[in-house]
DNA sequence: CTCGATTGTCTAGCGGTGCTAGAATCGCCG
DNA sequence: CGGCGATTCTAGCACCGCTAGACAATCGAG
């Protein structure tokens, strides 16, 4: 039956493939740039091979997206590690939120501002959506006020969200991003 | 001379008619379905035409995006036309901004998430646009240091727009719109 | 070992997109 | 009324996401 396993395991490997292509050729080219086309060319199979792993682009966007919050889970864990949630913890995941965005722009595209097909405020959200969330909502929650810390993680988390987009999109100026950064955690830590 | 002045007037109305014939179809099947072809067949006349008042498909985004400006401009004046910038004016202002955006999304795609190839923070920067963020800066600027204004405007802005995008794509519950208003407009109001 | 069935992949193609070259038509002016 | 410039249209390009059906490779039964 060791044919059976292997054939399993390079189906594995090509599905991994796709995503990882997809990903890097979004990353250097944009998403528009990624074509089945284009995609099917790099992994060296043809297009109708990518339907065989996906139910069409979305849902490769929707692969992506979801190790792009691995990601982002792991980051923002190793931005605050240590004990009291205090103003600079906060600005230390503010910081590591604002990072993994301006040095993974297409990946965060695929997390938040493409259409991913992901369902996110739902009880059929995928876990790695969660914890994400989840680290946020950990450290920030002494800052809320205590009836309502989920409010308060999606507000900040909002407003984390526009500047990176706004930012990004050449809506706000590029140089004082670090203050204007600043100013957003000064506002949201309790005094 | 008056064939001439004529022509220049059809020609001018034919121009408006584009953009809200443009904008009539994206707000009623959102911005995917505004083909130029859906968009000649709509105006009657066949795709080049479009191509001799607008430099492509982008350049037509703009012109709605710039009719959006000025409508929010007033929107916002409208919400906040009286004395003192207290704590209401600058709650009615965030309602009047996020409504706008729920009332308008298609043209809130435009000006703000859609590629519509307008420069924003720039010396080349169109009227509308300088308006609608003095409107938001002359309210907001008491209750930010008086050393940067324009950062804090700025920063509600992004928070503002973080809210609408989070919220229209479905990444935050709908439930508590108005409850994560208010507790940005409590964070960002100077106590 | 052969042969049919199943699985997998490919070629070719559908209807759609933004955009444009060149033909055809319209309407003004002499 | 005839010619001519401006305007509009027809037809087409290269590309898109996606899929039907031909083809080949592999497996299991006799």
């Amino acid at each position: 039956m060791s044919v059976r396993e292997r054939k399993e395991r390079e189906r594995a490997n090509r599905h991994q493939l796709i995503i990882s292509t997809a990903r890097e050729l979004a990353e250097s080219d944009g998403w528009d740039a990624v074509t089945t086309r284009r995609l099917a060319e790099r992994i060296e199979f043809s297009q109708p091979v990518l339907y065989s792993h996906f139910r069409g682009k979305r849902e490769i966007l929707g692969a992506v997206a979801l190790e792009g919050f691995a990601e982002l889970t792991t980051a923002l864990r190793a931005a605050a590690p240590k004990g009291p949630d205090d103003r600079a913890t906060v600005a230390a995941l503010a910081r590591a939120y604002t990072d993994f965005a301006t040095d993974n722009p297409a990946l965060y595209d695929a997390m938040f501002s493409l259409d991913n097909g992901l369902p996110f405020a739902d009880e059929s959200t995928p876990a790695p959506l969660h914890e994400a969330f989840g680290v946020l909502r950990e450290h920030l929650a002494g800052h809320a006020r205590p009836d309502e810390p989920g409010l308060f993680v999606e507000a900040f988390w909002a407003a984390l969200h526009g500047l990176v987009t706004l930012t990004r999109a050449g809506r706000l100026p590029a140089e004082r991003v670090s203050d204007r950064l600043t100013l957003l955690v000064d506002r949201f830590v309790s005094r």
